[in-house]
This record gives structure tokens, sequence and C-alpha cells, in this order.
RNA sequence: GCCCGAGUGGCGGAAUGGCAGACGCGGCGGACUCAAAAUCCGCUGGGGGCAACCUCGUGUGGGUUCGAAUCCCACCUCGGGCACCA
């Protein structure tokens, strides 16, 4: 109470009260046996976090408390919603802070932890901090290990010599996904390639399946795009070009035996149709059968072009813009299709990861392969024309439309579209090539030459090779190492520790090595979701009868900016563990949404510009309530908003207004009044559908208009007309309403209620009138009051007797009358 | 270059074939106050008119329709993603 009685809105007090009953109550809290008597389950997930030194990002929050309101609204419908966090906490990141701020991460993490869960206690979600999950917790990356060795035993997990991309700032290996235009996406820096032996998922075995999937599963479409673009498929064929006779260099190994494919060289094209038009070849640089094709006049050269592209990087390597630039090898092939020979080039422009690191070059129908062959002389054939009358005409660049083949021998004349099909047969009867399906999706390299992430639980031994570690001595344990920073040598630090790296072989106990490098992070998050049920157990990644009740997860709420990798490395993960019979199930997520980015005043947020959100200090002044209220109507929360400081005066307004109807007003009793109970049952229509729809924002303002129309006039409002938007605002600011809801004189707390959630009457949520609209010629001339239902002909006379109207009817015919029911009437005249 | 999303008052944004600008911020005016803050009430897209009203207006140009912010075509701008992908 205040000196003048009064008992003003303190959102801290009400914030501290209503967490410690949350705690002391568990509200929040799933025990085992809850979690195994679930009779409404509904998981409710969102990302786990990275637990940064700076602390809770807004963006975290802005993300968690979308999620949040979903969850407790589904709470207050009465479902057994889980809500757990936990930290994703392993590595480059949090390895990369460690070493600039001199901590080591074994001490940092914990601190980092520790204040992020302070954070996220404060805010009000309603996790379940009986189950969260830390990456670098031995009980949870014991678990880690063990899915890499279900991908071993499943003959999915291989080591490969492969060329890496290595990035020379962090000293580590990257997997495809984290190259951002050829640099590092983590410092920029320009990304090298260097060989290295990693162990690879083969998440490509699985392509197929990810994409065909993606037809049914309830995601946001943008991301559903964004992953069918990533695993990029095409269709196409593979074509065989045997090596010229006599005119490729014999082969030097006296007595070798040769191989079929060094007789030939394999080309994917998604183009079969122009193969008469290919009037050379383009290999990669690093590709196996330049040797082979390199005459002894061009060795020099082509050595002195191999050595130049393997300098460049990658940036430099796969920019567009680049000059086509090659050089000839010396040697030929023949054309399977006119039997002529071309000559085999080499070019940068030809990557060797994808497809078979080799092209046919039509230039008559390709842009690159038009540019190379006019820089270079080479031959130009048109074999395909809009009309069979153009074959001969002469080409000034690539013609890439549709049309009928030209110059092709007995398909002259055949459609493209058909002629793929039938050249691809024609070739494939021939051994000369075959249907091919190609994805840009490459293998998931998993390695990590650093210190903190999870060792990968394998063994060298010279006598019994590979041998991953038994399952009963997991976890490997990541050991303190006091220096555990990267160098250039390529090795991680955990080579360091003598007496971890020396270990005795699982199989015959002789002296033998450990695995020296660490999964990569996106290990650890690609399967946390299958943990939270299951925290506690030790002797399983996850129950089986726990998990057969909660998964897959029933809403995951998080960025896009994890559309391609966690998410598509979790698919993968679970698809695999479904074909291992360890899930009745291959897709993780029933529903998958997507939510937008959140800018500062116009701006991205960064910390070089100085405008991050730091959600404390907004918290402290505005109360948890009014932040996580103005967050969800800044704007649609799919699509992100402009955070602006003015804007917390609106939610904090309407929080505020509410306060003082429930607590300093006398509420009358009796039913809502007439006027404001269409209203209310339209709006408890309108917040579920909204929140439904995650449609936050227009879900708040249609609270407050509902508030204002319960103050309307200074009016006494009625106790009936309040308390369903107590609990309708619920989802959104919880402690307000608990207490409000206490102030109602409710003895069980809100959130401990079954069910509170409000229902409506349809019929009560639609108005007996309703407002006309009269529009002359689709202008509007008058708005009317009619009674709902009205017929077209009862409309029409109303609208016509309306003095505007007929003003403006005067001395026109009438021609026509549109009617919408309950809405328009429209009168055409002339 | 390709793909996706967006473009609406001073600002954040509503409206997805039928009243453009809900809701909120800010602004202006008023009440309360010695005063200010807080709170409450009213007004608030441009132009015209005393007013009733009229007129213009959703990036630009065209189209479909009785009627277009919304659908179609072309273009411009911004944001995001992919990119010598054969």
């Amino acid at each position: 109470m205040s000196d003048d009685g009064k008992t003003p809105y303190r959102p801290t007090e009400v914030e501290e009260k209503w967490q410690r009953v949350w705690t002391e109550r568990g509200t929040n809290l799933f025990s085992d046996a809850e979690l195994d008597g679930a009779e409404r389950p509904f998981f409710n997930l969102m990302m786990f976090p990275y637990p940064s030194a700076e602390g809770l990002h807004v963006g975290n929050m802005y993300a968690f408390t979308g999620a949040d309101i979903y969850g407790r609204w589904k709470r207050l419908l009465g479902e057994d919603v889980f809500e757990p966090i936990g930290f994703d906490a392993f590595g480059i990141h949090s390895e990369n802070f460690a070493l600039k701020i001199g901590t080591h991460p074994m001490e940092l993490i914990p601190r980092n932890v520790a204040n992020f869960t302070r954070q996220l206690r404060r805010f009000g979600a309603m996790y379940d901090w009986n189950h969260t999950v830390n990456t670098t917790d031995p009980s949870y990356y014991k678990w880690t290990q063990w899915l890499f060795l279900q991908l071993y035993h499943a003959g999915l997990a291989v080591k490969k010599e492969a060329p890496v991309n290595w990035c020379p700032s962090c000293m580590t290996v990257l997997a495809n996904e984290q190259v951002i235009a050829g640099a590092c996406e983590r410092c920029n820096t320009p990304v090298e390639q260097r060989t290295l032996s990693q162990w690879f998922f083969r998440i490509t075995e699985y392509a197929q399946r990810l994409l065909d999937n993606l037809s049914w599963i309830n995601w946001s479409e943008s991301t559903k795009k964004a992953q069918e673009n990533w695993i990029g498929r095409s269709e196409g064929a593979t074509v065989h070009f045997p090596l010229a006779r006599g005119k490729v260099a014999e082969d030097r190994h006296e007595g070798a035996e040769v191989q079929p494919d060094r007789n030939r060289i394999s080309v994917f094209t998604t183009r079969p149709d122009t193969i008469f038009g290919a009037s050379f070849m383009v290999l990669a640089p690093e590709h196996p059968l330049v040797e082979r094709l390199t005459s002894d006049e061009c060795r020099a050269e082509v050595e002195a072009y191999r050595r130049h592209a393997a300098a460049m990087d990658l940036v430099s390597r796969k920019k567009t813009d680049l000059d086509k630039a090659g050089v000839f090898t010396g040697g030929y092939c023949v054309n399977p299709a006119t039997g002529e020979d071309i000559p085999v080039w080499i070019a940068d422009y030809v990557l060797m990861d994808y497809g078979t690191g080799a092209i046919m070059a039509v230039p008559g129908h390709d842009e690159r392969d038009f540019e190379f062959a006019t820089k270079y002389g080479l031959p130009i054939v048109r074999v395909v024309a809009a009309r069979e009358e153009e074959a001969g005409y002469a080409l000034e660049e690539a013609y890439t439309g549709n049309g009928v083949l030209v110059n092709s021998g007995d398909f002259s004349g055949t459609p493209v579209a058909e002629s793929k099909a039938a050249i691809t047969a024609w070739l494939a009867e021939r051994n000369l090539g075959e249907a091919r399906i190609n994805y840009r999706l490459h293998d998931w390299c998993i390695s990590r030459q650093r210190y903190w992430g999870p060792p990968i639980p394998i063994i060298y031994c010279d006598a019994c090779g590979t041998v991953p570690v038994p399952e009963d001595q997991l976890p490997v344990e990541l050991p303190y190492v006091e220096n555990y920073k990267p160098d250039e040598s390529g090795v991680s630090p955990l080579a360091r520790d003598d007496a971890w790296f020396r270990v005795p072989c699982p199989t015959c106990g002789a002296e033998a090595r450990r695995e020296t490098d660490v999964s990569d992070t996106f290990l650890d998050s690609a399967w946390y979701f299958l943990r939270y049920p299951s925290v506690g157990r030790d002797d399983v990644a996850f129950d089986a009868e726990r998990t057969r009740r909660w998964l897959p997860v029933d809403m995951y709420i998080g960025g896009e900016e994890h559309s391609v990798l966690h998410l598509l490395y979790s698919r993968f993960i679970t698809m695999v563990l479904k074909d291992r019979g360890l899930l009745e199930f291959e897709e993780p997520y029933h529903a998958f949404r997507k939510h937008g980015l959140l800018i500062k005043e116009g701006a991205k947020m960064s910390k070089s510009r100085g405008n991050v959100v730091i959600p404390d200090e907004y918290i402290e002044r505005w109360g948890a309530d009014t932040f996580r209220t103005y967050l969800m109507f800044l704007g649609p929360y799919q699509e992100g908003g402009d955070f602006r400081d003015q804007g917390l005066q609106g939610p904090y307004g309407f929080l505020s207004r509410l306060w003082d109807t429930v607590v300093e007003g006398e509420l009358a009793d009796g039913p809502p009044e007439e006027v404001v109970e269409q209203k209310l049952h339209a709006t408890i229509r309108k917040v579920t559908e909204d929140i439904e729809g995650l449609r936050y924002n227009t879900a708040i303002a249609a609270m407050m208009e509902y508030l204002n129309a319960v103050r309307e006039g200074n009016r006494t409002a009625r106790r009936t007309e309040v308390e369903p938007l107590v609990v309708l605002v619920a989802p959104f600011a919880p402690h307000l309403a608990e207490e409000l809801w206490e102030r109602l004189g409710h003895d069980t707390p809100l959130y401990d209620t079954a069910a509170p959630w409000p229902t409506y009457d349809a019929a009560k949520a639609i108005a007996d009138t309703v407002e006309f609209v009269v529009q002359v010629n689709g202008k509007v001339r008058a708005r009317m009051a009619m009674d709902r239902g009205i017929t077209e002909d009862g409309a029409r006379s109303a609208a016509l007797a309306e003095d505007n109207v007929a003003r403006h009817l005067e001395g026109a015919t009438i021609r026509k009358v549109i009617f919408v029911p309950d809405r328009l009437v429209n009168i055409v005249a002339g």
C-alpha cells in the first residue's frame, strides 16, 4: 500500500514472488513418474543456447519467449507440457573466447552456465530445471560418443583422406556448411585447402530421404526450401569419354594393370541432350587422370598450372567473376556420340568436389564453356535451336533456351525435353553412360583438431588397426590440458597429453594410441532433444518407453540460421537411429517454426555498432512480463521486428491498466454486459487462434482492444469480464497473471489449475448488427448499421434510401448491384 | 547470375479480393497539479471545405475485376540465402 491507499503495479515484487512460488511448488518440474505417466504429453522444444561470456542475448530471449508462450498456452489448455532447456557449451566459440581471455574453458564454461541459468530463471520461462543438459558434461557426451559408435558400426562413420577446408586463423578443419563464401563463418578468414585424414559421416547416403521427407513434414516453408537447396539434387547423366588411342601418353608403369577407369573420363551432366556439341573436355586441376593425359610438350605448363591452382585459396578459386583460364593437357578423348577426338583441358572453373571433377564442355549451350572456348579458340557447335531452320546459324552467345536438337545425328529434330531421356538411353545401351542423380550435399566431416569437444572414441593399434572404444569404457573423458591452444601442425592439442594419448588396445592389449581429434559441436546438438526426457539415466542414451511417449518433439521453434546445419544433421541422426532399430520415427520434429530476426532501430544489432540490447537492463526497469510482451508485440514473430526503447511503454501501460482494473477498482458481479460479452468471445477466439499460428503481435493487440472496451468511459468492469483476460494474458505475462488470479480469490495458482484457458461461444462472438459498407461504382459512399443476415433486397433498399448514396446516384441508371452478405453493397451505375 | 522474403502515416506495424492505417509509440490540445512527473480524456495520412462532404493516397508502370495494399505481367529498391554445381 502506498500513502494514498493505492496499490500500484510493481513488476519486480510480483515477479520475484511468483518465481519463488513456482520453484517451491515445483510447478514446472516433472518427476520421472510424471514423465512416464503423462497422459497428454506435449514436448515443447527451443534451440538450446551456447552460453557465451556476454550472457543471454536479446535474440535468445526473443526466441525463448516466443517458444515459452506457445508452451504455456498448451499447458493452460490442459496438456502435460515438457519444456526443457540446456547448454550447447562445447565448441570453437567457447574455446576461442577462453583463449582470448586466458581462462581455461573448464573454469569458464561453468561460470557462463551459472550466469545463463540466473538470466533464464529471471525472465520467467517455465523450464523444467530437473531435466537440463550440458553438452560438456561427461554424463552427456558419453552418449555423444556412443552415437559416434552407432554410426561407426552402421558403416556410416568412415575415415577418409580428403581435401578439407582449413581455417588458418582458427587452425582447424571446417565442415562445408561452416564455410561462407569461401571464408570461415566464425572469423571470416579465407579458407585454404589441406589434405588430412578425417572422420566423415556419410550423410550423402541419406540425401534422397532427407529430401523426400520435406514433402510431408510440418515445417516453415522457407526452412524446407533452404534444406532443399542445400541438398541440391540435379538430375542428369554420367557419360564416359574413352581416351583417344594414340593421342594419350602410354602408361608409364610398365606391366601395371590398366584400370578401366584409367581409360576413360567420366563426367556428370544435366544436359546429356547436348552431347553432340561437346567439343572439348575440361578436368579439375586435381583430377587423377591429368597425369596420364598430359603430353611431354605440355607437361611443364600443366604442372605449373596445377601448382598455381593448389596454392589458391577457396575464395579466389570459387569466384564466379574470375576470367576463365586453363591449359591444354596435350591429351584427347573421344566424344562417344560423334566419334570425334576432342582435346582435354584443365581449368580451375571445374571443381573436384562436385560431380566427377570433369565436364564435357558444350560451348554452344553453356555460358562458362562459351567464354572458355572463345578465349582459347575452341570449336563452338550449335546443337540446340529454337527452330530447326536455325541449325546453320552461328552462335554469338551460348543458347540455353528451349528448342529442338540440330546437328545431332539421328536425334536432330527431337525436342530438348524428350531427347534427354532418349540420348541417355542410347548411351546406356552402349555402356557409354547412365542416368544419374547428383547432390550438392557432401559427407559431414566431424573431425576437429581442437581441444574443447568430446574425444572421438577410437583407438589405433598397430596390430588390430582402427578399434572402436568398447561401449562399457565410455565416456572417453576429455583430460584437463593446460596448454590447449591449437597450432599450425593440424594435430589436436590432446596429443600433448601423453598419459591420455597412450592406451592399451581394447582388443589385444598392446600399446596403442587414441584418436586425438574431437567431434564437431553439431554432433552434440544433433541429438540433445532425445536426451532431455531421459536426463538422469546413466545406463542408456534415451529410455525406449519414455522416448515413445514424448517424441518426436511436438513443437520446435528456433532461428533460421540453423536451417541447414543443425536441423539437417539432427534429421540425419534420427534416421540413422531409426534404421538401427533404436527409434520408431525418422523425423525428429513434428512441427518446426522459424522465428524472425530482431533488429534495433532499423539496424542489425552488433557489438561494433554498440546497439546490442542487454535484456537484464530492460527487465530491471520494466519487469520480465512487460519485456516479454513487448518482444512479442513489436512485429510478427515469424518475421522478426524492430526493437525500439520507446516501444516498451505500450505493453507496460496495458499491463498496468489490467492491474488497476483488478486491484484498484471495484469489480461488479453478474454476467458480462451485452456490449462487452460479444467482444469477449471474439477476443478469446482471436487470441486462441493467433497463438496457435504464432501471431503474437495481433493477439496482444486484440487483448489491448478488449481491455479498452472493458474500461470504456470509466465504467465499472465486471469480474466475469476481466477474469478471462487474466488467463489470456498469462502466456505473455505469467507473473502478473498469477498475481491477479490470486487477487481474484483463487486458492490454487493459475498454472496449477487444470485447463483454465477460457472457451468461447462462436455464436456470441459475432454481433447482431453489422456495419454495411455501401459503395457506388466501387467508392464508399456510406456506412450503415444493418441486422446480421439481412437479405440482398433489404440491404439494397436501405442503401438506396441513404442520402449520400441517393445523391451519387442522381440521374444515373442502376446497372448492377453487388451484394456481399453481412458486409457490402456495391451499386454499379452509369 | 539464381532462389526466397519484404516495400503501407512522423515511427513499429494491422488489413491476403470488399471500410487502408487495427493496436501501440511519438506528437498536439485539454483535465488534475503551485508546478512537474504519473494518470485520465480528445485529436492525429496529404489537400480542399464553415460544414455535410469531396479528392488524392499502400515502391514504379501496366493489366484483370463491380471492387486491388491484396491477384497477374514488367521494372525499381532493400533484406536474406545460394553461387564457376556442369
